[in-house]
DNA sequence: CGCGTTTGACCGGCGC
DNA sequence: GCGCCGGTCAAACGCG
């Protein structure tokens, strides 16, 4: 198993599509379905949007690396996400607490093989590394990443009982790109709540999150499925998704997003 | 003082 | 079995 490798190597692959302001979902949709909640993340807003690129059929081993690239159309930052995931386990772990028993945590994984929880990568075009998505977040560590001279780090939702995290870390083949990572799913609304949020926790907030998103106030027409979950995803995440959305009424490139659908599908390799 | 960051150490998984 | 690497821990430190 190669899949830390495989998952490089498909972000790379993301990096690339990237500079061609590439667009891409490839997400096992079952999965992300299993892990849908009712807070307004981006998971949920992934995993309730209709399936709609020629996505592979999922079966019962689903590819356990699937990447989603999407690339918005701004001059200052934009975005992809990728998602990755074999099983969903929400209490998998990473509630670990800071105490003498998580080396009996850590026994207990060794037999079962260990289950991430569901992964979304962005890929923002950033000077920041760091990006205000709504949540507060803590450091808990960075890390040199190899193949990359820029340094990888680690953050983890200081909401109690949440156990999101995610890692930033800037994209070795073009500095500009800030690839941000979340693992998990929030159980809680944002605690900073963004005006745009707002609109978008309203929307969850009901027991069926609806699959018509909110539509954003952009300039183009919104039209692949596969554009209206991206921007839907943003629209949960704070001041990175105003200040896209601010870049979207700006310059309207949707073209940027668009990507035919040959590009839409990353050849697995198993 | 509380909260967040930094940073070196540690651990587990995986390939060879 | 060994070494590499990713991920996490936790003490020290900084800041408001």
């Amino acid at each position: 198993m190669e899949e830390v490798k495989k998952e490089e190597e498909l972000r790379k692959g993301d990096q690339n599509l990237m500079g061609n302001s590439g667009l891409l979902f490839d997400i096992p949709l079952m999965d992300l379905l299993a892990g849908q909640d009712f807070t307004p993340s981006l998971f949920e807003l992934l995993s309730a949007a209709p399936p709609t690129t020629t996505l592979p059929p999922p079966s019962s081993a689903v590819p356990e690396s699937s990447e989603v690239l999407n690339t918005p159309p701004t001059p200052n930052s934009s975005v992809s996400c990728s998602s990755n995931e074999k099983a969903f386990d929400a209490d998998d772990g990473d509630l670990r607490e800071k105490s003498p028993f998580n080396k009996q945590l850590k026994a207990k994984k060794k037999n079962q093989k260990r289950i991430r929880e569901p992964r979304f990568a962005f890929m923002t075009k950033s000077e920041v590394d760091h990006l205000d998505d709504g949540y507060r977040w803590r450091k808990y560590g960075q890390k040199a990443v190899k193949n990359s001279p820029y340094p990888r780090s680690y953050y983890r939702c200081t909401t109690a009982g949440c156990g999101v995290k995610k890692r930033v870390e800037r994209s070795s083949d073009d500095p500009s790109v800030v690839v941000t990572t979340y693992e998990g799913q929030h159980i809680h609304q944002s605690p900073i709540m963004p005006r745009g949020a707002l609109t978008a926790a309203a929307a969850f907030a009901s027991p069926q999150p609806p699959l018509v998103f909110p539509q954003p106030q952009y300039t183009y027409t919104p039209a692949p499925p596969v554009d209206v979950r991206f921007d839907a995803a943003f629209h949960s995440f704070g001041e990175e998704r105003r200040r896209i959305e601010g870049s979207f009424q700006d310059h309207g490139l949707l073209q940027d997003m668009i990507v035919p659908s040959s590009a839409l599908h990353i050849p697995e390799e198993e």
